[in-house]
DNA sequence: CTAGATGCAAACAGTTTGCGTCACT
DNA sequence: AGTGACGCAAACTGTTTGCATCTAG
């Protein structure tokens, strides 16, 4: 996916319009070191059309993110969260409505590094998100069509 | 750390005052099921203490996380961040310039959980964040004193 | 030609800050 | 008594929405 016919057809296999703002905004993406925050996007795009709109940038960015075109860094919801459980554990986070759980250390085998990372890097530690459904949301996409399916807190 | 005396202590040890807002917000962190939001946390305390202020629940939760009383669930940078890596990869994070690197999944050892996740949970994905220091941020620290190194972007 | 995309401004949510008053040590 | 915490309102940042206009298919 990376000239311009493919980014096409990959629009039109999504249903979305090719036009010429999500070309040079995909583009932007592409181009900056992989993580970029919409702001970034922004700036980078309006060095090519100097006249686009920030929440065009959002806009489709937010549509790339829905169609799987792009993919959120982050697994956790965007608020900050808070907690004061200082045993080492990792988490589950449900995917549908948000929740997270508290896993403890123990119960997952080592997290290992096949070779070091390059000279410089200081690993300080490994942290592990599972990433699934919980038992409330899981039941529900059994129960109900996808179409009914709201994403939306237990 | 669970009765009033030892909250008072901890504050003490780390210079802070012991007020009753204080307390009645840490156990409020306690009670909403490990992971709350600053503004659940708030209507929390609310109960307890009506005419608190929303602010001050924000500046001693940040008041808490800069001591180490609280810990940040996630890793990432409050704001949005995008990627169109689709090849499965985990990340390397730098905790001081926020800096986000892909690692291929092949430079892991596989994540495993010891025992099931109890019934009803589905798994879908693990997710690996290597926390660490990056190259640029890992040389600053060795040649600046504590005192002089801000936590600032690359 | 028409559904959907763009651009603008306004609205919103989450979080921080400035300042006068109050309370812990 | 003095430093730091509180409460309030205003500011700010990141993101979304409503609506009129424009454009890709």
């Amino acid at each position: 996916m990376s000239t311009v016919q493919e980014f096409r057809e990959t629009c039109h296999r999504h249903g979305l319009a090719a036009t010429h703002q999500r070309q040079v905004i995909f583009e932007a993406v592409m181009a900056l070191h992989g993580h970029p925050s919409p702001e970034a996007v922004f700036e980078k795009v309006q060095k090519k059309i100097p006249s686009i709109s920030l929440a065009t940038v959002y806009k489709n960015i937010r549509t790339f993110l829905d169609s799987g075109i792009l993919r959120e860094v982050s697994v956790h919801h965007g608020s900050l969260r808070v907690e004061a459980n200082h045993r080492p554990h990792h988490h589950f986070v449900c995917t549908n409505c948000k929740t997270i759980l508290d896993l403890p250390e123990e119960e997952f085998g080592p997290v290992q590094l096949r070779h070091k990372l390059p000279r410089g890097f200081q690993v300080q530690k490994f942290v592990v998100d599972v990433v699934g459904l919980c038992p409330k949301c899981s039941t529900q996409r059994k129960s109900f069509s996808k179409e009914n399916q709201e994403k939306q807190p237990c």
